[in-house]
DNA sequence: ACTCTGACTGAATATTTGCCCGTCTAATTG
DNA sequence: CAATTAGACGGGCAAATATTCAGTCAGAGT
C-alpha cells in the first residue's frame, strides 16, 4: 500500500512539474515530455491531470473578472440564455454609461448583421442611454419596431422616444406605435389595435429576431407614476393586487406572472411573448428594479438581461 | 488624452473579459471571438494580451515536494527566516522565470498591504525579471527606495534600474540615488553622502520594511566585472583578499565578511544591516553564484532567500 | 496636402494540443 | 495457471492555437 500511496504522490508530482512547466514557464507540451523523459502524449495526460486535480489554479486581475462571474451566476440561476453584467461605478452607482455601453455593443452586433433582422424596442432611460451610444452606421437591411405606443392619453407625445432616435442614427426602416400607451378601456384598446397601420406593426413585433426592453418598478418611483401614465389610485390598487415590475408597461407580480385586470386590460403594447429561440433582453440597472427585475426572470418573460454589478450581486443575494 | 486612456482601458477590459472566458471558463477563442464580436484572430491577440499585461494568475496549488523539501532544508541549515525554491527548468538551469514569478508574488504580496511601507531594492538581472512580473498596481501609500547609485563613474545610467521600473508598474513614490555606484575615493563618497537628498534617502533605506537584493559573484563572470564598475585589477586584488560574492557593490569573503579596504571604501550603497524583523531577501539563481549565496548567509548579511531548485541543490551539497 | 509611422486587421500558414483507438502490461480472479 | 480486465501507452488525426505577412487606417510631423 505505502508503494501504491508513493506512485500517486510522485504521479501529482509529476503533474505539478507538468503543469507548472506548461503554464508558468512557457513550454510546449513535447518540451516538457523530453524534459520528463516521457512521451508526447504522457506529458499531455499530465498536464490536464493537473489541471482537473485542480493543481492550477488560474484568476484575473482585473475589476472585470467580478463581473464575469455575476453574468455567468445570473445565467445559471436563472435559465438566461445571455446575461451581460457590466463594472458599477462605486461614485455613482445609478449611472447608464456602463450598462449602455454593453447594450450599444450588444445593439451593434445584431446591426451588423447582413442579414435583415426586425428589433423590437420597448422604453425607458435605460434603453434610451443605450441607444444614444450607438455610432452612425447604415443599416436598411433591418427594421426597427416599436413594442408600444408613443403617446400620453392625450396625444401628446411620450418622452423617451427610443425607436426613432435608433432609427435616425443607424439609417433603418422604423414603425414607431401611433397609439397611447393605456387606451381608455379595453374595447378602445381592441378598436385601436384593429387599425391595418398598427395590425401591422404589432405582427412585425411578434416576429422580432430580438427584442429589448426596460424593466419599471412599481411604487412610489414607478416609472409609470412618475411619468403620468397611471394614477396613484391605480398604482395602490395594482400593489394590492401583488405588482412588482412591468415591462413595456404590462404589470406582473413577484413570480412574473401578468396581473389579471386593472390597468392590463388597457395596455396598447404589443403581448409579452417569449420563445427560447428569439432574444429578449431586458437593459435594467438600480436597487429600486430588483424585486421587478427578479419577477421578470422567474416568470421567463425575458431570456437575457444586462445589468451592472451592484445590482447583479443584490439580484443574487435575495 | 482621456480619449487614449478610455480605449486604452477598454482594450485591457477586453482583454480580461477573453482571459476569463478562455482560462476561467473554458470557451475556445473561437467562442469567446462570437461573443465579444471580434474575430478569431483579434480573439487569440485579446488573450494573448491578457497573458502579457499579467491579467492573467496562474499558481499551482501542489507543494512540488522536492522544492518544498529543500526550501525547508535551506531555512534550516542557514537559519533563514523565509526561503523559496522554484521548480527549474531542466533545460534552462539559468531562467529566471520561476524564481521571478515567485519574487514577483512576494513583493505583490507586500505592495497588498493598505499600511504604508518602504520597500528597498538593490539591482540585478533576477530582481529586474522579477519587477517585470509585477502585474499594474496603485500603490500610493508605499515608498520605493534605491540601495545603490544609479550611475556609472562617468555619469552614465546603470542598467537595470529596478526602482524606477518597478515604481513605473506599481505607481509609487519612489527616491532612486543619484549617486556613482562607486565613488573615485573615499572622501568624494563621504562628501556625496552629505548631500540633504542623498542623506535622506540612505536614511530611508535604512528604514525599510524590507529589502529586496541579488547577489553577485567575483570573478571573471562578475557582474560587477562585467558591467564595467571594477577593473580587472580590481578583481584580482579583491580574490587575493578573499572576496567571493558582493550585495549592492559590498563585497564579501566566504564567511561572509565584508572585505576591508580596496572597492569597499568607495561604495556608495547604504550600509548592510540586516535585523532579524526586517525581511532581506536575496534573489539568487545559478551555479556561478553558489559560493557567494553560500556566504551571504554564513554571515547573516541576507535572512530570505528565493531561488531555484537547482542552485538549491548545489548550496545544501556544499 | 503629403508622407511616414505605428498599430491594427484578416488571411494564410505553421505549430501545438486534445482525443480516439488499437495494443500492451500487470493485477485479479476463477 | 489461464483468462479477464482495468489502465496506461503511443500513433495518428482533427481541432485549436500561434505566428507570419501583407494590406489598411488614423494621427503626427513636415
Amino acid at each position: 500500500m505505502s508503494s501504491a500511496g508513493d506512485q500517486e504522490t510522485s504521479r501529482l508530482d509529476d503533474a505539478a512539474r507538468a503543469g507548472w512547466l506548461y503554464y508558468v514557464a512557457g513550454n510546449t507540451q513535447d518540451e516538457i515530455a523530453r524534459k520528463l523523459g516521457v512521451s508526447r502524449q504522457s506529458a499531455q495526460r499530465l498536464v490536464s491531470l493537473a489541471v482537473s486535480e485542480k493543481l492550477v489554479k488560474v484568476w484575473l486581475d482585473h475589476p472585470i473578472a467580478r463581473c464575469m462571474e455575476l453574468s455567468r451566476d445570473l445565467a445559471d440561476r436563472f435559465g438566461l440564455a445571455s446575461c451581460q453584467v457590466a463594472p458599477s461605478d462605486p461614485d455613482a452607482p445609478a449611472a447608464l454609461t456602463g450598462v449602455a455601453q454593453l447594450a450599444a455593443g450588444d445593439i451593434e452586433r445584431m446591426l451588423k448583421s447582413d442579414h435583415p433582422k426586425i428589433i423590437a424596442l420597448g422604453t425607458g432611460r435605460a434603453l434610451r442611454a443605450s441607444v444614444e451610444q450607438l455610432p452612425k452606421m447604415d443599416c436598411p437591411q433591418h427594421r426597427i419596431v416599436s413594442l408600444l405606443g408613443n403617446m400620453m392619453s392625450d396625444g401628446a407625445a411620450t418622452p423617451y422616444n427610443v425607436v426613432i432616435r435608433m432609427a435616425d442614427r443607424v439609417n433603418a426602416r422604423h414603425y414607431p406605435m401611433p397609439l397611447p400607451v393605456f387606451a381608455r378601456s379595453m374595447e378602445e384598446k381592441l378598436l385601436l389595435q384593429q387599425q391595418e397601420a398598427v395590425h401591422n406593426i404589432l405582427e412585425l413585433a411578434r416576429q422580432a429576431d430580438v427584442t429589448y426592453v426596460g424593466i419599471g418598478n412599481i411604487g412610489d418611483t414607478a416609472p409609470l407614476l412618475v411619468d403620468g401614465f397611471v394614477s396613484r389610485e391605480e398604482t395602490r390598487a395594482l400593489i394590492k393586487a401583488g405588482a412588482v415590475g412591468e415591462i413595456t408597461s404590462w404589470v406582473f407580480d413577484r413570480s412574473g406572472r401578468l396581473i389579471d385586470g386593472l390597468t392590463n386590460d388597457r395596455v396598447a403594447s404589443a403581448n409579452l411573448e417569449v420563445s427560447p429561440a428569439k432574444p429578449v433582453i431586458a437593459i435594467a440597472v438600480g436597487m429600486l428594479k430588483v424585486d421587478a427585475i427578479l419577477a421578470a426572470m422567474r416568470g421567463r418573460l425575458i431570456n437575457g438581461l444586462i445589468t451592472d454589478e451592484a445590482t447583479a450581486e443584490h439580484l443574487l443575494t435575495h
